[in-house]
DNA sequence: GTGGTCTAGACCACC
DNA sequence: GTGGTCTAGACCACC
């Protein structure tokens, strides 16, 4: 968690929580940690994993059934949709920073093969 | 500005004075606007813009001369390198968040020149 | 704090903290008083301490976590770093000084002395 | 000048006036610039070196005649007593500044020569 | 008019 | 309780 950032940490949290999903690390009908656990984990107080928790509750993500903890949603549609939601919104969003950065389109493929290329070798 | 974000207003001007900046709108040696014309115009608080504009002086942006007003600091190169700079970090993050969120680079470039294209004919 | 000199009030109690820190009466590692705290001791606004901390940490001294309070940087070698840089540039900007007053190397050693004596006796 | 510091202009301009006098670049009975002329010399507002000279008056320093000038008091004795409050309030300020850091006396003269050697080799 | 400092006090996020 | 942001508005130094 990043404590100097004004994102707020259950944000930050929740945000983890939907890469895990979307990487696969974590699947549909698996049970997640407890909050008392993850708030350990992560050193944040347990309110602030709780809120987490609901929020993610009632995006739809997870489910919690009572003294048994809290399972990701049994819909494989559901993460597959919100995989394609989340990289076609990060790209998005990237080209509009870059068009708003006056960067031209033309130049911006040749800049990221350069640059994934740096990343494997770096 | 966006008074629901969580991003501080300050902070919010910063980024949007680095943009223009980064475009060319503004150039080394211009004159800004002063800090209670800037307040008027955004509708913040006089003292919300003045903290901006100081944080912009600390990262070497901007010069103020008391009683003159602030101005973009002198130096072609030093906007340059900041160009660089934005873009490469834009480029950067945004290649580390894709891969946290598992999509391959092989897809990558493909996935931008769609997107790309899209964007100019919507 | 002097109210009526020039200097800004949360200069003065950056310089305060940073003699604290030079003479070891606050060491690395240590929670140092909460801005509000602070502020009754001293009878500032809170804002005013705040603005002091926010620099502190800009400059490095320090590192503040939401919620729980503000810490000198665990760092021993900077603060001796800091202590070495403070005492030097206080002897380097008085020589410099002396010397404007058209004052004579030669002396200053001798006067020097004497004074030191003139403070323990006096 | 300064413009960056909090200290006045004006009390910046009588600083150095007091310096050229000490070091005896200006003599009593010597005329000194005119206001107007400072200010284009110094680039400040006119109004500013009005401020200046107006104190420095107050303060004994010169004196204005209609129509011929501002002078500095034909009073050599006055410059000398004058010459050794500076010098010993600056060695004063200096000891006391050094106590406050916490750096002991004995160390003092030491690094001090050291200082002085630098300063004359560098 | 332009920037700089400060107060008083609200409201928020997190502990 | 602890820090962070923001507003409203005063007052100052300098142009």
């Amino acid at each position: 968690m990043d404590f100097v950032n004004h994102r707020p940490i259950y944000e930050q949290i929740i945000e983890d929580f939907k890469k895990k999903l979307v990487r696969g690390e974590i699947k549909p009908g698996d049970k997640i940690c407890s909050q008392r656990e993850l708030a350990q984990q992560v050193k944040v107080n347990p309110n602030t994993v709780q809120r987490a928790y609901r929020e993610m509750e009632i995006l739809g993500l997870t489910e919690t059934l009572r003294g048994q903890g809290t399972f990701i949603v049994k819909d494989e549609k559901m993460v597959e949709t919100f995989r394609k939601e989340m990289v076609e919104a990060a790209i998005k969003d990237f080209i509009v920073h870059m068009r708003e950065l006056g960067y031209p389109d033309e130049s911006l493929l040749e800049q990221i093969k350069k640059e994934l290329m740096e990343g494997k070798n770096g």
